[in-house]
DNA sequence: GGCAAGGATAGAGTCTTCTTATCGCCACTG
DNA sequence: CAGTGGCGATAAGAAGACTCTATCCTTGCC
């Protein structure tokens, strides 16, 4: 059975064209290296040199094989150290789900941090809701989350990275909208839009108990899925909304956010991973970390 | 060190993904098994496996080194496969060279003949005189050539292949075209091209003596080279040419071709070959073996 | 809680490889 | 032309590596 062994004996006495110094370089005694070139050329079936007992000189056969062999160490390197890199997380491939507010204020950061640190990873995008997030990282399609907590599931890790206060999101048309702030109680009597309580509960709750604060139970006109929706209905003067501030950055025209006077409970986002997380996702994480920290 | 049976047993766990069967495959007992899969994780610097005791899954670095394995083998199999062609002459390259007169001749039969057998090899051909390829032959430069003989170094192998009689080539002007063939004797007054003896002085001597037959030492007006500047020549009307009879597959316009009376030598082409031969030229001198016999 | 499956560990055995000593052959040299 | 040195091949014993059997320990399951 051919080994490396014979493989790395066999391209020493090439470029040396002379046992005695081959053994010597490879720190052995050249009889065993004779041996094993002979076991090596009966397994191969050809000569790999022409012996004249005075010289030493590669076959065509043993020339070819010799680049043969030298392409199946580069191999070998190659392999060892692209395992090496996985093992690290620096090569490999992530897949990244967000809720969609996320996407409008850490996460653009992180992302650009994250791909100037491992530039070899590849990424995966994907908009969905805190629940779907859950089912995703269960089945393994996903292998990060940024979510709104809180996260029930124990088989999770989780971290909050980001807070922001809640802020009102008025047609620019709206009377209040001439306020610099909105109290709370001058909502009462206003048609609300807001999402259905199943994608994100934690967020839902306090927005209703901010409502509940100020003395009312919203009246929701319409539920949208997507923050954007929301936000494209209140320009369409179809009502208010309670949103995460970061929506700001959404600048959709007409459309004007304004401070709560009240203080508001904030609203978080937080990462969730499988607890079984790979070195690409302990990486990113880490990343997450440091960017979240400054 | 990694040997290639740490691979082995790698990708035979990999597949299988439980020890005691893969070892089973191996026909081995399942501790050496483990063992060497440990030793080759130390070795890496890196997990293979996640063991939990129940179950062995590959880790994503496992995944990635399990495909550069495949890789590895099958860089190893190509590796003797290669070897083992070449080694019988099957894959390789053979330079050639050949005097002018014999691309006229055997050669182009010789060459569809050996393309069609041995398509892998790939062929250099060369156009040289007799003592080039003496030189080149020596030099390294060339693996085959076809010459005039006689050779007389005795490291060279050499088998004559293909003898012709000489004919006289005549402006197709000139009286002697008119009889159908000629006698040597009439060409005593005639002006003669002959190339140089030093490019091939077998035949040179053939021709010489032949003139002395016939009575006479020919008038040389004109030397040329190649055999197809000796008919271009003749065409010119510059003189008359005693040549091979293959030199008729010229069909150079203003040249007749007419044989002599007289019993003529007959010009030899010959294969010679370092007695070193690889086993590529030897296929190659079988196949012009095989062909200048039928 | 007992049982079975499956991988890890320990120690003995065996096969392979390596070392030392020596031979045989060739080329160079005096 | 004989002596000498270089170099690869061969032989036998030692060392080492791999493999085997027996056993342990964790874990999942009935």
């Amino acid at each position: 059975m051919i080994e490396l062994r014979h493989l790395r004996y066999f391209m020493m006495v090439a470029e040396e064209l002379h046992f005695g110094r081959a053994a010597e370089r490879l720190h052995m005694a050249q009889p065993p290296l004779s041996q094993q070139i002979r076991q090596l050329e009966a397994e191969l079936g050809f000569q790999l040199f022409y012996r004249t007992k005075r010289s030493v000189v590669l076959t065509e056969a043993g020339q070819i094989f010799w680049g043969e062999c030298r392409k199946i160490f580069w191999q070998l390197e190659q392999a060892v150290r692209t395992g090496q890199q996985v093992s690290r997380g620096e090569l490999g491939q992530l897949a990244i789900a967000f809720v969609s507010s996320a996407a409008y204020s850490v996460l653009p950061q992180i992302l650009r941090s994250f791909r100037s640190t491992l530039p070899q990873v590849s990424l995966e995008l994907h908009e969905l809701t805190t629940d779907q997030q859950i089912r995703w990282l269960r089945e393994g399609r996903i292998d990060v989350g940024f979510v709104r907590p809180p996260i029930e599931a124990e088989e999770f890790g989780c971290t909050t990275i980001f807070q922001e206060p809640l802020v009102v999101a008025l047609p620019q048309a709206h009377t209040l909208a001439l306020q610099s702030q909105v109290a709370l109680c001058t909502l009462a009597g206003e048609p609300f839009i807001l999402f259905p309580r199943l994608l994100a509960p934690g967020l839902y709750d306090q927005i209703i108990s901010l409502c509940q604060q100020g003395g009312f139970s919203p009246n929701v006109v319409q539920e949208a899925i997507q923050m954007q929706t929301i936000i494209s209905l209140v320009a369409a003067e179809m009502g208010v909304a309670i949103v995460p501030i970061s929506l700001q950055n959404l600048q959709r025209t007409g459309v004007v956010y304004r401070p709560l006077v009240e203080v508001t409970p904030r609203a978080a986002i937080a990462v969730t991973w499988r607890k079984d997380a790979s070195a690409t996702v302990q990486r990113f994480l880490e990343i997450v970390q440091q960017v979240t920290q400054q």
